[in-house]
DNA sequence: TAATCGTGGTG
DNA sequence: TCACCAAGATT
């Protein structure tokens, strides 16, 4: 039986009235709730992206608070946003952000633009988000299909796509198209959201207190534990990392701005080297500072850093060191390399696996 | 289409 | 310890 098929003897105006007064209900008090302006639809809607309520929460309450507007946001150094993003993970999100918020603010007088062709186009607002801004902030009935509709429909209507791919998304964009709210689509799509974080969760989802079971073909047939189709990834590979805390004879502290694409692109971190062979020496390290024109005594190692990625593990032999005589500006700039006193690493925006370096050598050591 | 892009929580 | 997961977008 197709969807349709299916959908034409299901009670869509009961499964509504089920799910929205169940929403009404039972809807947690989140931050991005309590108002509806736009841009901090928007902002929330970019947080939330592969990350988990709980952690976001602090982020967007700190981050509204050193950007409340657009134009704040717009006129704010890209640093300093990405220092505002620090911890949070995929940092293109936070530079698409603050792109797109510019263009905003250039192009649209600070307003968000409430056409789907026009939020589309910003940075970092694809299919997901652009709905979710259309609904949530202007009620306009647009789906927003995230994993977790995706999750809760596939139950529903017992359908077997795999949700991984992406073709699967414009399915279920097809089944909201016909199944919203039209009174009340910012409701509806919360709500079809809300569902799938608190009841029809991945795994063991909550059938017996769940308040559309009885319009839900998953729990009839007892599939509900087989649904979504999930295809798996490929395990994380591991690299071997030498990473060296430096410090001049007047005590600063040498650090390095990353390239400008790929991971954690514009963060700062301490310079190291990807070591091809696990070897307990530290010669490579000190040939690669010196390529960037750097004589060096290495002292020592201190530390070991393991830090997990989605696809990819870091292990990082951690060393201390001194730089030899006066390092040329020139040569620190070629290489994106600041001398930066002790007190102001802080300052820079770290990735996690360099923020536990700087803990662990210069925080608790007495580097 | 499939790979890339972070991090923290959970069972 | 490890596999899996989370309000995806970009290339």
């Amino acid at each position: 039986m197709t969807t349709l098929e299916k959908l034409s003897n299901w009670n869509i105006k009961g499964y509504q009235q089920d799910l929205l007064k169940w929403y009404d209900e039972n809807k947690r008090d989140l931050p991005w709730r309590r108002e509806r302006d736009p841009y901090k639809i928007w902002v929330s809607e970019i947080m939330l992206q592969q990350t988990k309520v709980d952690t976001v929460i602090p982020y967007y309450n700190r981050f509204m608070k050193f950007f409340p507007t657009v134009q704040a946001l717009a006129e704010a150094e890209e640093e300093t946003v990405l220092k505002a993003w620090e911890g949070l993970g995929y940092y293109s999100r936070a530079r698409n952000l603050h792109k797109a918020v510019k263009e905003v603010q250039e192009n649209y007088g600070g307003q968000v633009p409430a056409e789907k062709e026009e939020v589309h186009k910003l940075s970092g607002v694809g299919p997901y988000t652009a709905g979710a801004i259309l609904s949530i902030a202007f009620n306009i009935p647009a789906p927003a299909v995230d994993g977790n509709v995706m999750r809760v429909l596939s139950r529903i209507f017992s359908i077997y796509d795999d949700i991984s791919k992406a073709t699967t998304r414009k399915r279920f964009e097809s089944i909201v198209d016909e199944i919203i709210s039209k009174e009340n689509p910012s409701h509806f799509n919360q709500a079809l959201m809300e569902l799938g974080a608190l009841i029809c969760t991945p795994k063991s989802p909550a059938c017996l207190i769940c308040p559309v079971q009885e319009h839900c073909a998953a729990r009839a047939e007892g599939v509900q534990e087989l649904l979504p189709v999930k295809a798996k990834k490929s395990p994380p590979k591991k690299k071997q990392m030498k990473a060296i805390v430096l410090k001049d004879d007047a005590g600063r502290i040498l650090i390095q701005q990353r390239p400008e694409t790929g991971m954690l692109a514009k963060l700062w971190q301490f310079p190291n080297i990807e070591a091809e062979e696990v070897v307990e020496d530290y010669a490579d390290l000190k040939k690669h500072l010196l390529f960037m024109g750097l004589q060096v005594d290495i002292f020592e190692k201190v530390h070991e850093v393991r830090h997990v990625f989605t696809h990819l593990i870091w292990e990082i032999d951690v060393y201390i060191g001194e730089l030899k005589g006066m390092a040329r500006e020139a040569d620190l700039e070629l290489a994106s390399l600041r001398l930066v006193e002790k007190g102001d690493v802080d300052l820079y925006p770290f990735p996690v696996s360099h923020q536990k370096i700087n803990d662990f050598v210069l925080k608790k050591g007495d580097f």
